[in-house]
DNA sequence: TTAGGGTTAG
């Protein structure tokens, strides 16, 4: 390049830097005139640095990273802020590895982690296992002079709370020199995330100033404690509600299956004018499924059109499931069918909803389409299609889905696969292939395995078989009520009445009670 | 122009 080209190119470069001059600065220090030459060629004045980081600021709210990845790769001059919006654009997408390349890349490009970076980048690693990372971070923050940060200390706190380290989010919070609230509700969650409840509530006692989310964290530390009784004791204290504080109080409900319950929340929640979002909506067609009421489910998918509420995958997969669990497997399929995006949960819920409706050609048609998708099936939609193929009785089909498990998809069966094998072989009277399988498992047999077998044998009227498995299943549980109502079947149905009345005297003193197969129309009269 | 603390599914 000619010495006069290069001198203009530098000082357009210098005019241009004057846009923004804090922002540049770190360029003006360690960049010499090539860059000048690329920010030339690649940035026209109209497209000066701010407005570079505005449109990917724009994209990455509109969670489009892909393309706020390719307007970073194409901006040749770049500001802390540029890195620190295209890190929050990873995170949001969940792309731990993708936050961690950046990460690195930033720092070896020369650029200084602000509080804005480091909240950001420990967040993405929460629950991931680039959490190994966070007190190499914390080093950094000492050395970049950043621990007086609230926002910097809330994201060590929770990341402390994810690797288990009680003792270091404490000290982290205690070197906050001016803690917030938003930090002292981030030690309260983090005390309870690792069972702490009694830290927890301290810390929420003292607090000088309570916000609504401090008390929510500490109704969901307690839920997530199993202390759903105290839990509701913090709720009914809270003078102000919101939509999240409601949504945790009836979620915690449903986790601890206390179905009636959540509903009977959610009732005061409306009465309450408070307006339900998708994640509430979620939880209360769970409880609907939970105590099989499809009026009140499908009370529950009114609302949500009548309020309009957005699509959202993980609502209408709940709805997908409640009509499922509720007997309405034709709305399942309809729900289903009108949903704009499904992930693999979805088809799990269909595929699985189809095969305990009977409806196993279905179940593998919805499998085979989901391949089709380009959605990788995992454990749960194997145990599903396995067991679509035992209730009906497709043996072969059964097999093969089996053995393409680990060559076609990679997924190791587990023990849960083989009992719906040793059902499958069962159910069609091949008891010896169900023994086979058995004896060549990889790991030792469970209490679900051989009840799988004895339940076969009972259909089948094998006594010897029948007893072995029941030696097995009493050998690991022995109040199994399986045990005693299927060898008393066999037994009756070979007309070996002694054995009968002995096994029914034994249930009795056991108090064991043959377990009644549910009915939906049943519960539908229970909840009224 | 960029960040924190409380909520959802098989």
């Amino acid at each position: 390049m000619r010495r006069l080209e290069r001198t203009l190119l530098l000082k357009d470069y210098r005019q241009l830097c004057t846009l923004s001059k804090a922002s540049f600065s770190p360029m003006l220090d360690t960049r010499g005139s090539d860059h000048a030459r690329l920010y030339f060629d690649g940035n026209p004045p109209s497209r000066n640095i701010l407005s570079c980081n505005r449109m990917l600021a724009a994209h990455v709210r509109n969670d489009q990273t892909p393309i706020a990845q390719d307007l970073f790769d194409q901006m040749l001059v770049k500001d802390v802020v540029s890195w620190n919006t295209m890190l929050t654009g990873l995170q949001k997408a969940k792309n731990p590895h993708g936050v961690n390349r950046c990460f690195l890349q930033m720092r070896r490009d020369g650029f200084r982690p602000s509080e804005y970076t480091i909240s950001t980048v420990l967040n993405a690693f929460l629950g991931t296992a680039f959490n190994v990372l966070v007190s190499q971070i914390h080093a950094l923050v000492v050395r970049l002079a950043l621990s007086s940060s609230v926002f910097v200390g809330s994201a060590l706190i929770k990341g402390y709370a994810d690797i288990g380290d009680q003792i270091a989010l404490s000290r982290v919070f205690d070197e906050i020199p001016m803690k917030d609230v938003s930090s002292s509700n981030a030690l309260v969650s983090s005390y309870m995330e690792l069972g702490c409840t009694l830290e927890a509530q301290r810390v929420f006692d003292v607090m000088p100033e309570r916000n609504i989310v401090s008390w929510t964290s500490l109704v969901s530390g307690y839920i997530n404690n199993k202390r759903i009784n105290k839990a509701r004791s913090v709720f009914d204290k809270m003078r102000e509600k919101n939509v999240v504080s409601w949504t945790v109080m009836i979620s915690g409900y449903v986790k601890n299956q206390k179905f009636m319950d959540a509903l009977d929340l959610f009732l005061l929640m409306l009465k309450s004018r408070a307006l339900p979002n998708h994640f509430t909506f979620s939880s209360v067609l769970d409880a609907c499924a939970g105590c099989s009421s499809l009026i009140l489910g499908q009370q529950v998918h009114s609302s949500i059109l009548k309020l309009g509420t957005p699509e959202d995958v993980i609502m209408s997969t709940s709805l997908v499931d409640m009509y499922a669990k509720c007997g309405d497997i034709e709305a399942a399929f309809c729900v289903f069918g009108s949903m704009p995006r499904k992930n693999l949960v979805t088809w799990n819920s269909i595929i699985g909803g189809s095969a305990r409706h009977g409806l196993a050609t279905r179940a593998l048609d919805k499998f085979e389409r989901m391949i089709k998708c380009g959605v990788r099936p995992d454990e749960v939609t194997f145990v599903n299609v396995l067991s679509a193929c035992g209730h009906g009785g497709m043996v072969e089909k059964g097999e093969k889905l089996f053995n393409s498990m680990k060559a076609k998809f990679g997924i190791e069966p587990n023990v849960e696969h083989y009992a719906c094998m040793v059902d499958l072989y069962g159910r069609a009277g091949n008891l010896e292939e169900a023994e086979k399988l058995i004896q060549g498992m990889p790991f030792q047999p469970d209490v679900v395995i051989w009840v799988a077998l004895l339940g076969a044998c009972g259909l089948h009227s094998s006594l010897q078989l029948g007893e072995f498995a029941a030696k097995e299943i009493e050998k690991l549980r022995n109040d199994h009520p399986a045990i005693y109502s299927t060898l008393s079947k066999i037994h009756g149905e070979r007309g070996v009445w002694d054995s009968v009345l002995e096994f029914r005297k034994i249930m009795k003193e056991k108090h064991i009670q043959k377990q009644n197969a549910g009915s939906w129309v049943e519960s539908q009269y229970r909840i009224r």
